[in-house]
RNA sequence: GGCGGCGUAGCCAAGUGGUAAGGCAGUGGUCUGCAAAACCAUUAUUCAGCGGUUCAAAUCCGCUCGCCGCCUCCA
């Protein structure tokens, strides 16, 4: 059995096949730091997150690369507002950046490398084009002379024709043709510059991700990330400076996810509809906006809301609330006694794990995967609840080994890693939070509750029950004695 | 205008030729003093609409409608 993965070059899935056996090489385009992320950014960060950990986990060894843009006209535009330089607003954004990473869980890349800091590379790779012809200088500026690569429009499937015909392209007097990109851009006054054989300028957008990718993962690598919005031109340039320069194959799977959108519009800061990691993670926790995410096929439209967000955050309760029932179960069972598991739920606890590599081999469908786990929980409650007083060894064992798969499993996902009851418990404090009720007040009413009911005094009971709920406090009573919850919102 | 994607229950969502996963919500039951949680059962004769291919289609083809994205910085 072979991981699929769908290539958005060819429009179909196909068999990953490494270039050197059992190691894969990825780059993915990182921000452009020069504000706070939002969850756009999350998401596409998640993803790549979950596919490096899935690829590890079926035996790959992964370099993997995501680059830092800290040079550019946003940079330089809010740098300017800010009454600040370049460089410390880039640095500024790329440790937030680190921040919501670390909040996130989301594995450090082996490198993470800066554009500001490979211009010399860029500079070879540009000469190198030039000398090929298929770059121009005119001025202090560079351009890529795109009729001349013939692929050029193969990645986003449209041609050269049908993009004039678009009414959306301006024309630079400077260009040869109106599609060529700049490699390298002459500096204006009081704009970060670097000495070229072109003159004092900087890097054009595109050139970095070639020459970085180059430099650290070779001319031809495995796979190449990204969102969607950078199918073109961004990726599209790529390839066009890449194999123009090399004259060999640049990537062999390009992988594109969807975006976030909200009210199913995506965001964008000119809508002014985008919500910042720190913003959301404000009032979820991580995992929230992990099982969120990974809910829908990493390709699809993901459509924010409240909503989705709080039934995140219920489906993660129940996965946690299984788990946490489970280790209260008795450390030993009856050795030798007959199994009370039948033969069905035994099978689903077995395939755990040969499920969810199914789900995730084919283009990492993280969503059926995720319904896999939730069918798991289901048989692991069911069998958990029909145990007998003193249940067999070998039944617990299963339960017990069913349950590390499923968080060995699921930390694939970055999802539950924490300890069950210590995520419950930390929950409960962070939703107590604002509702006008200490623990040791909801305690001391669950006391007076258990005295009533004890005096057959129901009333008073259900009245306590009912004031505690008012309060968004939910009971539980059972044999052990009277739990509670908080209602989620 | 060019290119691409999507439309599956109240909501979210998987399913790419073999007869509709899963989550959230709902209903009935077990349990409980009553509840809650958990479990059991149940909830789409049907996959935007129409037509076609096929023994067989949500899945393939054509057309129509609706929504979205890219073509300009963008995850």
């Amino acid at each position: 059995m072979s991981l699929v993965v769908y290539n958005t070059r060819t429009g179909s899935k196909a068999p990953l096949e490494p270039i050197e056996p059992g190691h894969i090489r990825m780059y993915v385009c990182g921000i452009t730091a020069y504000d706070y992320c939002h969850i756009g950014h999350a998401r596409s960060a998640l993803v790549f997150d979950m596919i490096v950990r899935y690829l590890r986990y079926r035996g790959y060894q992964v370099t993997f690369i995501r680059n830092f843009t800290d040079i550019d006209d946003k940079i330089i535009k809010r740098a300017q507002e800010q009454n600040t330089t370049c460089e410390e607003l880039s640095e500024r954004f790329i440790r937030m950046f680190h921040e919501d990473m670390a909040r996130l869980g989301v594995a450090a890349p082996t490198l993470e490398p800066k554009a500001t800091e490979h211009v010399g590379e860029i500079i070879s790779l540009i000469e190198e084009l030039i000398k090929r012809d298929l770059a121009y200088q005119v001025g202090n500026d560079v351009y890529y002379k795109v009729e001349q690569f013939a692929d050029y429009g193969a990645l986003s499937g449209r041609s050269l024709d049908d993009m004039q015909a678009g009414a959306r392209v301006s024309v630079n007097e400077n260009k040869a043709h109106p599609m060529d990109f700049a490699l390298w851009k002459g500096s204006k006054p009081g704009e970060p510059t670097w000495e070229s054989p072109w003159g004092p300028g900087r890097p054009g957008w595109h050139i970095e991700c070639s020459a970085m990718s180059k430099k650290y993962l070779g001319d031809t690598f495995d796979i190449h990330g990204g969102g969607k919005d950078l199918v073109f031109p961004h990726h599209e340039n790529e390839i066009a400076q890449s194999e123009g320069a090399s004259g060999k194959p640049f990537v062999k799977v390009w992988i594109h996810h969807g975006f976030v959108t909200i009210k199913d519009e995506k965001m964008s800061k000119s809508l002014g509809n985008f919500l910042t990691i720190r913003e959301v993670l404000e009032k979820y926790p991580a995992e929230v906006l992990r099982l969120f995410v990974f809910s829908t096929h990493y390709r699809n439209p993901l459509d924010y809301s409240e909503t989705a967000m709080n039934d995140a955050a219920s489906g993660l309760e129940r996965l946690y609330g299984a788990l946490a029932e489970l280790a209260q179960l008795p450390e030993a069972g009856k050795a030798g006694a007959a199994s009370a598991i039948g033969a069905k739920d035994r099978e689903k606890l077995i395939s755990i794990e040969n499920r969810f590599q199914q789900a995730m081999d084919n283009d990492f469908n993280t969503a059926l995967a995720l319904g896999n786990f939730f069918e798991a929980v289901k048989t692991m409650n069911k069998v958990r609840q029909g145990l007998p007083t003193v249940p067999a060894a070998e039944d617990l064992a299963l339960l017990r080994e069913s349950a590390a798969t499923l968080r060995h499993l699921a930390a694939i996902l970055g999802l539950l890693t924490e300890e069950p009851a210590a995520y419950m418990a930390a929950r409960k404090n962070a939703l107590l939070q604002g509702l006008g009720i200490t623990e040791a007040e909801i305690e001391a009413l669950i006391a007076a509750r258990n005295q009533a009911r004890k005096e057959k005094d129901f009333a008073k009971a259900d009245a306590i029950r009912d004031e505690l709920l008012l309060k968004q406090i939910e009971i539980k009573d059972s044999a052990s004695g009277t739990t509670w919850s908080v209602k989620a919102a």
